[in-house]
DNA sequence: TAACATATGTGCGTTATTTAACCAAATGGA
DNA sequence: TCCATTTGGTTAAATAACGCACATATGTTA
């Protein structure tokens, strides 16, 4: 939990920025999935503010209904539900976006998400829906994929500012995840100019082993909106046609889902 | 759009709340399914705030990432469904509450709802699926609701603080949604006392003509966490005994749910 | 194009919030 | 049980944000 905004996006005059405003949200994200309930002492220590300025923002929470105290302890009420609920409902997430991923899940035989730069993760913001398996939002959305060795990770890297990008690959901490894990940054870094080079990202066996993972962008270079992306195994792949199908249709999704508006603002 | 806090909720010392974070959050709020695109103005028109506050709040959370400017248009990103993704896996949504519903939705033979209150409404925060329909998060969640004619917003009312309950029966503006809608405030008061009474609300035909609604509390008088719902054909009902059995089922997800630490705190 | 209407951006005095230090109460080991 | 820590809560000086008023920009109509 840091309070620097997202380093992948661009800066706003200081004084149009209001701190307030800025460490409240860093107190509201503090509530994620590993930590339901905190007290204010746990909130000052993750987000790195005063404790009193926490008592305040955390009690502002509580009065505006997003938060509930007990005792000690605070949690966020459902009410944080009803901005993403607006949010889906008003770009159509339901009618367009979700079926969208799904058909074209059936086509590619797995699932496909999309996920956007969250500080120094990929977060999921939605995924393809099988039949069997219905409300996918409540497992996925919000799960973190590390950068460094995801393809949806190094699409991201790939074409994010390219200061930003270097620094993060210089020096965003990673552990082995697999046998194949690249552990050299300079090579990270190489593979990552290649995906900005051809405009998608595979990696193999890095972060799982035995499973391939491909992403493809919405947005350009410097102007990313988010990444599709995909996963199998890699020994269900044959050829490099394989790939190359896969990454033409994730890349059919990113276009269509670039087209939406919700992607396709400045 | 309102800057108070939600009237059912109770208070805290005015000098441990933010006006600021209050403000922010409320510039948030004005983007709902209704408002995707806002301007400065629209946003301090819908808020009520001054339009230099506005500026600065709405450039903070671009800032942060969770809005986007396209020239004079802002709008959400989706990061704005991370706090909901983390609250939805923190809480095990998808693992516990979400195949309750879908259980005792298949039990009653009808879609199973939660709602909260929020400002002067009811709010769907969650929905039983049926299989063939996946993923509702994006179509109901944030779905908003009277309170004066329908089941779950009597359900709310009844359980809620008398006095702030009898003063939005005596004030809130309705309009007749339907040839039953009852148009009487005094006869509604009566209606949700005796919802108090008996713990369960059933509507007839007042919002949707040929609809019942029917609900069952979560908490207590006086501690309401939040409602679940559900609603039939009128004419299928045929005997006193069918309503009874189904606020039954209803009370049975209500107390399960109840057992769930999201809806057992203080 | 001119004139008007509306929207965005900026400077400054007033108001509010943060910060840091402090106290009291609760917690948790030894 | 005691004592060392931690936590929640409070205060006053330092800092930051607000809201008003004005300036600038945009766009709409005659």
């Amino acid at each position: 939990m840091t309070l620097r905004p997202d380093p992948l996006k661009h800066e706003i005059a200081d004084r149009d920025i209001s701190s307030t405003f800025v460490k409240g949200m860093a107190v509201l994200k503090a509530f994620d999935d590993t930590h339901t309930r905190l007290t204010l002492a746990e909130i000052a220590q993750l987000t790195g503010l005063d404790r009193a300025s926490v008592r305040r923002l955390t009690l502002t929470l509580v009065h505006l209904g997003y938060a509930e105290r007990d005792g000690r302890h605070f949690s966020l009420s459902p009410q944080v539900l009803i901005l993403a609920g607006s949010f889906l409902r008003g770009n159509q997430f339901g009618t367009h976006i979700q079926p969208l991923l799904n058909r074209y899940s059936t086509r590619i035989g797995q699932t496909v998400s999309l996920a956007i730069p969250d500080g120094n993760s990929a977060v999921y913001v939605a995924q393809s829906t099988a039949q069997e398996d219905a409300v996918s939002f409540g497992f996925t959305v919000g799960s973190r994929l590390p950068l460094l060795h995801t393809a949806i990770g190094r699409m991201i890297l790939a074409f994010a500012p390219q200061d930003r990008a270097e620094e993060t690959i210089r020096s965003l901490p990673f552990e082995q995840y697999a046998p194949d894990t690249t552990m050299d940054r300079t090579e990270i870094l190489n593979r990552v100019q290649h995906c900005r080079a051809v405009g998608y990202a595979i990696v193999e066996n890095e972060f799982e082993p035995g499973v391939t993972g491909f992403a493809a962008p919405i947005g350009g270079v410097n102007a990313l909106k988010a990444v599709v992306g995909t996963s199998m195994s890699t020994l269900g792949i044959r050829s490099e046609d394989d790939r190359l199908q896969t990454i033409s249709l994730l890349q059919q999704v990113a276009q269509e889902l670039g087209r939406s508006r919700l992607f396709s603002g400045s």
